[in-house]
DNA sequence: GTTGCGCTAGAGTGATCGTTCTAGTCCTGG
DNA sequence: CCAGGACTAGAACGATCACTCTAGCGCAAC
């Protein structure tokens, strides 16, 4: 394998570049030669590490942030004395992360899912596996803590369905209270269940 | 006033089609030309009716479509038993929608406020205005049935929070079921503030 | 019946799109 | 020390972008 390290600096960057160009104006007004800038590569670095052009780099964008962010609310989420107050920090936290960053988008799957879902279908795949990956840990940790199947799986996609809805009003109003709302009612129906068991 | 009829027509019939576009497609993947293709007009009429060019023809479609979304979810709430009952009642009526379209946006400013949040304020504004109106007079029908302002307005706000969650994801997985039970949920949440009054 | 205007028609503008391609440079294994 | 592949560099391609502009149509007023 040669130059192995350099390389994978060089992928890393068209990556985080692109996430963050996603997160602020999505994937069609999100161009290669924008791309190419805020990375410091070169069209042919893009395509010589993402040979299916936009659409492949889109996917790995979808994969790696998809599961970045997850980890970041799993492991604010597990931190907490419990599932509930732990949702409520991970929302909270959200809040916070998007403040500073003057309302970008925390993540940009929401977006760019809502983007292509009907008019490209590889695309939509991934943020679907994506979305219900985030699904399927939420309802693993209400799992642990003695929720059952069925309610935790209920209670994981409501809070997916919860933080993608805040996301879209945080963003476009500029405020952050609809999203601590709904955070906290979330909060709320969280301990209810881990109170039933 | 020369042809007024026929004038309005055209002018419509460009709204209606940019509409359809951007629900399946968004903001910025959807041309002129497309615009002009499906609602067979010209470019020329497009300037005509909207001289500031697309931004002003998206700003239309904004207010026109979201104020078209609210009649409508207006008027299945006030139509039940009672809000609870009535948003309920919207929930299932989108979801049918959804399924019915193929997993259609329903509305696209969602998806449209989430691409040009960071990158075009006065679109961003127009969003925000659509989606203030939708939770101003959803709280108006609460405290219409005695709940407080503030219950009421953290309540609309909630509605619309999960609807748009709700979208995001439905339209992402094909699949109905998690805008369901976030509208059982929030039926449910209306329903106790009604019982507090 | 002609003037005026609302509206249509669509070719043309420069810019930029995603992608391809050829020429390199640089490192590494043998 | 050189052969070869990983990677970079960026010019060039046809297509398409939002938008402009000139020409002309068709109805209404007078």
């Amino acid at each position: 394998m040669a130059r192995t390290t350099s390389s994978a600096a060089t992928r890393d960057r068209i990556l985080v570049a692109t996430t963050e160009l996603f997160r602020r104006q999505g994937y069609s007004a999100t161009s290669l030669s924008q791309i190419v800038e805020a990375s410091s590569a070169t069209t042919g670095s893009i395509y010589h590490f993402f040979p299916g052009g936009k659409d492949e780099l889109t996917a790995e964008v979808l994969r790696v942030s998809g599961a970045g962010y997850g980890d970041l609310v799993e492991s604010v989420v597990r931190s907490a004395l419990d599932p509930a107050v732990g949702i409520g920090d991970a929302f909270a936290a959200a809040a916070a992360l998007m403040q500073e960053s003057d309302f970008i988008d925390p993540c940009p799957i929401g977006t760019i899912a809502r983007e292509v879902a009907s008019t490209n279908e590889p695309l939509r795949l991934v943020a679907a596996e994506v979305m219900n990956g985030w699904v399927r840990r939420l309802a693993a940790i209400l799992t642990d803590a003695n929720v059952s199947q069925g309610d935790a799986e209920r209670l994981a996609s409501l809070v997916v369905t919860t933080i993608e809805g805040g996301f879209v009003m945080a963003r476009t109003l500029r405020d952050v209270a609809p999203f601590l709302t709904a955070g906290e009612v979330v909060q709320r129906l969280v301990a209810d269940a881990l109170g039933d068991s």
